[in-house]
DNA sequence: CCTGAATATATGGTTATCCGCATATTCGAA
DNA sequence: TTCGAATATGCGGATAACCATATATTCAGG
């Protein structure tokens, strides 16, 4: 059960922000995709990932070679409701992220 | 102007968002009742809340020898409705520190 | 099996954060 | 103008956070 500091510390790093408004707005990302839409390396992005994931923010499904990344449907209320609050004040500053989404090539289809 | 990533890290510290936190229940606090209520060191205390203003994320006021701080009036809405959803949350953790409050010796009267 | 794509992790180095302790500053009262 | 209370800050030292690079793992397809 992560406390509400815990919480804030998630996100008080742009990268892990970021991956997590794009993962609301788009529901679920893979790792590359997300790569992609921030341009940043792959391990620095995984590692991010992997520490939400850690701190029950993010859950994840494998598909076949893609893990794809959510928010934890357990996620208490107040941490959600903060999220949605600041995706709303976010949701400019967060389109050039979705813009790069959008222009990838190869994106994995997402089949389920 | 303080970004997201950069306000949320305020909130990161266990020391600084209880003093936001009792703050925002007392309207006002100076740094010897928030030294006496959570049972930290002064300059402990003194420091953190210098960050926070510094962040302008609080904002103070003289009065005599006492300085009060309280949340900024500028706080971006989605900045504070932040805060309000956490406090909602936590009202009850903050209750000892409120208690220990309620308990001081000679609590500076605020006069104004 | 073997290969390549996607993802994860190990390692070492740099920087930021937080702390305790000591000291400085500010202000009101005598 | 001196003293004490309240507050702020300077200064190391310890720890945590973050990163780049290299490498390991997992899986689908051939």
């Amino acid at each position: 059960m992560v406390t509400p500091s815990e919480f804030f510390k998630c996100l008080s790093d742009e990268t892990r922000l970021k991956t997590i408004l794009l993962i609301m707005q788009e529901k679920e990302l893979c790792v590359c995709e997300l790569t992609e839409a921030i341009a940043e390396s792959q391990p620095k992005v995984s590692r991010h990932l992997a520490q939400l994931k850690n701190m029950s923010v993010l859950s994840t499904r494998r598909q076949s070679q893609w893990v794809y990344y959510r928010l934890n449907d357990d996620l208490p209320s107040w941490a959600r409701s903060v999220l949605e609050t600041t995706l709303a004040a976010q949701s400019e500053s967060i389109q050039p992220y979705l813009n790069n989404l959008a222009a990838m090539d190869n994106r994995p289809v997402c089949c389920n």
